[in-house]
DNA sequence: AAGGCGTGGAT
DNA sequence: TATCCAAGCCT
């Protein structure tokens, strides 16, 4: 094993967090809706999410036999709801391609919508406890100082951190899928982005950051996303009046939620042509089904 | 291959 | 208050 294998793991079995989706009677399944709700939404909403999620929807074949507006709407603010609709995308390809069990392949798992190279990683990792690269923002951090000594990974992923990954993986796939999960812990409560908490990493002796004076990130200006007046603000705002309604609603209803119209309608074609929206011929609009 | 895509807590 | 950030994916 590489190095650092020992500490992170030792370290991991005694600080990882009790989260739901890792523990032993946590399937596929739940693992799999976990990941998606977790791209880009911290840990702390998801949690209340997951329950209530897996409580309605056990299993694919219960979500795909609903329609997709209700995954939309049981979605709530996670953000991001195109997330919702592949979601559920994926249990009916999976009920449809799969007889309704998730497939355990990177390969296969890679092929169901709004699952890329992270998330079939992640799924085959520990849902399966398979051998894969697992590469999320928080392993690029840690082994970006680690191993690089910068601050921060590259904007953009490149073959070298893919290959950096591969070789520290450790060669037995139950221990490699748990090396992956205790990267990423370590990187979400020690070696995190703002304020790394560097007196308790495990790792601090070996680290390449450390040994260099912890020199701040020399690359481009990291772009900052505003969000008061976007098009995304403005989506948002016309998706929670129609999960907020028990059935279809009239177009004025949309309307008073944003008060100017070219963005209000580009908004709301945008959402309908995400399949997010459902134009009724009555002229109403509703959550698809 | 940058940029679009939600939301809210922390600093 | 404004900015940063949170287990990315898709085009």
């Amino acid at each position: 094993m590489n190095r650092f294998a020992e500490p992170i793991l030792d370290w991991y079995a005694e600080h990882a967090r009790d989260l739901p989706w890792r523990r032993p009677e946590a399937t596929p399944w739940g693992v799999l809706v976990s990941e998606i709700m977790l791209q880009q939404t911290p840990v702390v909403r998801v949690l209340p999410a997951w329950e209530r999620w897996l409580e309605r929807w056990p299993t694919p074949a219960a979500l795909a036999a609903e329609p997709s507006g209700e995954a939309v709407r049981a979605w709530d603010r996670l953000g991001y709801p195109r997330r919702a609709l592949r979601l559920h995308a994926s249990a009916c390809a999976i009920v449809e391609r799969h007889d309704g069990e998730v497939p355990s392949s990177h390969a296969a798992l890679l092929e169901l919508p709004g699952i890329g190279a992270y998330t079939a990683a992640a799924v085959a990792s520990f849902a399966f406890r398979q051998r894969h690269a697992v590469l999320d923002t928080n392993v690029r951090r840690v082994l970006a100082r680690l191993v690089s000594a910068e601050e921060y990974p590259p904007r953009s992923q490149t073959v070298g951190e893919v290959t950096l990954a591969e070789s520290l993986l450790p060669l037995d796939p139950p221990t490699a899928a748990t090396w992956s999960v205790a990267v990423m812990e370590l990187g979400a409560l020690v070696c995190t982005a703002r304020a790394p908490r560097c007196v308790d990493c495990p790792v601090l002796a070996g680290c390449a950051w450390q040994a260099a004076g912890r020199p701040a990130y020399a690359g481009p200006a990291r772009r900052g996303q505003r969000y008061a007046g976007t098009d995304r603000q403005c989506r948002g705002r016309l998706l929670a009046v129609l999960r907020h309604a028990d059935g279809p609603v009239e177009k004025a209803a949309l309307d008073v939620v944003w008060s100017e119209p070219v963005q209000r309608e580009r908004a709301l074609d945008a959402l309908i042509a995400d399949g997010l929206v459902d134009p009724l011929d009555d002229g109403r609009y509703a959550l698809p089904s």
